[in-house]
DNA sequence: TCTGGGGTCCTTCAGCTC
DNA sequence: TCTGGAGCTGAAGGACCC
């Protein structure tokens, strides 16, 4: 019997698709089966918890409290209510009155998912963190030093409780993506094994929305095919898939349905885009509004494109009008730039663009895409700079801020009411949450 | 019911160059 | 000189994931 089903009475699912036992020649179920996905439970919620037992069996999400807050996590006492991530929270309030509402700490889960990462570390180097709280881990190399895949699957499991006070699930097979379905199924606290030979019995019962890739809108375009499980999707001929779906869905699809993922676990690569987006608490058609809240983002953007060493090519303006409906903007730049003040241009001069009288909009966003090293990235002069510019200022900033805290210095147009807030006295408009 | 925020990838289309 | 196709890039939108 494993160590979870002894301490943490994990559902270690063992019917057609079974944790590691020996077949008749002696061969483990998890032989060929390198790759796990290790999942954390109700991560941001267990976090929490930790701090907070006297919370522990009570039905606690964890989100924004505000008017267009959503939930972040739920714990399963939660779930059981038919509470789930990102469901609005006044929905989720009326689903359980009684439901705990905490508010996220990301410095905290950041600090958990360190931790958490570095146990995986040390098990083996080939660690692909997916978010905080996900990770695929090729752990072909340690099988000899530490036994099997179930067997390092379990070590992890008991490392995770032990020095983080957490749960975790874990799923081992052959593939990234059944690993990651197999994970999916143990939860809560569980561990399971899809062996190779097995695969194809374990895939093909499932729902087609299962399948990595297949969201709502797909998920309708399957059903009206009549495809309902992954089954049936294998036993459709490709060319209808990609009728269907265009040429790298439908063959994506068709492969995975027969257990087919030539993907490695690769350590995380550079980032590709930097952005940052605020929805409002309430719809705004001022246009001043908008402008305002573009520079805060913008700034906030090649802050955080300074502290990566980053510099982004193309400027990406979002809008997210009343109706919910979405457009974006681009521009791309002759140089990459990390200069709040560039970003911010480009990003006022595409929402100019638009001609927007009064819309009422609900969300802008910023961001910079095509990014490259700074240091790699050719300075663009302009005719008017001077020889000690914006990038100078804001990396001046950069340290102001490291040393007195976020905000202590601001563009004055940012700054609250009640001074100079660069409208000539005029009332500030409200800040978005 | 009323929908956050941060990202990636794919598709389609238009414009440009050869 | 004109035309059409191929190939590339940028822009825009959509779907998806956690």
């Amino acid at each position: 019997m494993s160590r979870s089903q002894i301490t943490r009475g994990a559902r270690v699912t063992q019917s057609d698709v079974s944790a590691a036992r020996r077949s008749p020649d002696g061969r483990r179920d998890d032989d060929g089966c390198p790759i796990l996905h290790v999942d954390m439970d109700a991560f941001f919620a267990s976090c929490e918890l930790r701090s907070r037992p006297d919370l522990v069996g009570l039905p606690v999400i964890v989100g924004g409290d505000g008017s267009r807050g959503v939930v972040t996590a739920a714990t399963y006492e939660a779930r059981t209510y038919g509470i789930h991530s990102a469901m609005p929270m006044s929905r989720a309030k009326r689903l359980c009155p009684d439901v705990v509402i905490l508010p996220p700490d990301f410095a905290l889960y950041s600090e958990v998912s360190a931790g958490v990462m570095a146990v995986f570390r040390d098990i083996t180097p080939l660690v692909e963190p997916l978010s905080l709280d996900e990770a695929f881990l090729d752990v072909s190399g340690a099988v000899r030093r530490l036994g099997p895949p179930a067997v390092i699957a379990e070590q992890i499991r008991a490392r995770v409780h032990d020095e983080q006070g957490i749960t975790c699930t874990v799923g081992v097979a052959p593939t990234k993506f059944v690993a990651k379905l197999a994970s999916t199924r143990a939860k809560p606290d569980g561990l399971l094994v899809v062996p190779s030979d097995r695969v194809i019995a374990f895939l093909h019962p499932l729902p087609v929305g299962a399948l990595w890739g297949v969201g709502e809108k797909t998920e309708e375009v399957l059903l009206r095919l009549g495809l309902t499980t992954v089954g049936d999707i294998a036993h459709t001929p490709l060319d209808t898939l990609v009728r269907a779906l265009g040429p790298a869905s439908g063959q994506h699809l068709h492969d995975l349905s027969w257990g087919r993922d030539p993907r490695h676990v690769t350590p995380p690569a550079a980032e590709k885009s930097v952005g940052n987006e605020e929805t409002f608490p309430r719809d705004v058609d001022d246009p001043e509004v908008i402008r305002r809240e573009l520079l805060r983002l913008s700034e906030k953007v090649a802050s955080r494109l300074r502290a990566q060493g980053y510099a982004g090519r193309t400027v990406v303006l979002k809008v997210r009008f009343a109706d919910f409906s979405t457009i974006t903007r681009s521009r791309t730049l002759r140089s990459a730039t990390d200069v709040g003040r560039e970003i911010y241009a480009t990003a006022v001069a595409l929402y100019d663009a638009l001609g927007l009288q009064r819309a009422r909009i609900r969300l802008v966003g910023v961001r910079a895409e095509g990014i490259v090293d700074a240091d790699e990235a050719p300075r663009q002069m302009l005719l008017d700079e001077p020889e000690v510019g914006w990038r100078e200022a804001e990396q001046a900033v950069d340290r102001a801020s490291a040393r007195f805290g976020r905000g202590s210095v601001l563009p004055a147009r940012l700054l609250g009411t009640g001074g100079d807030d660069g409208y000539g006295g005029a009332p500030a408009p409200p800040r978005p949450r």
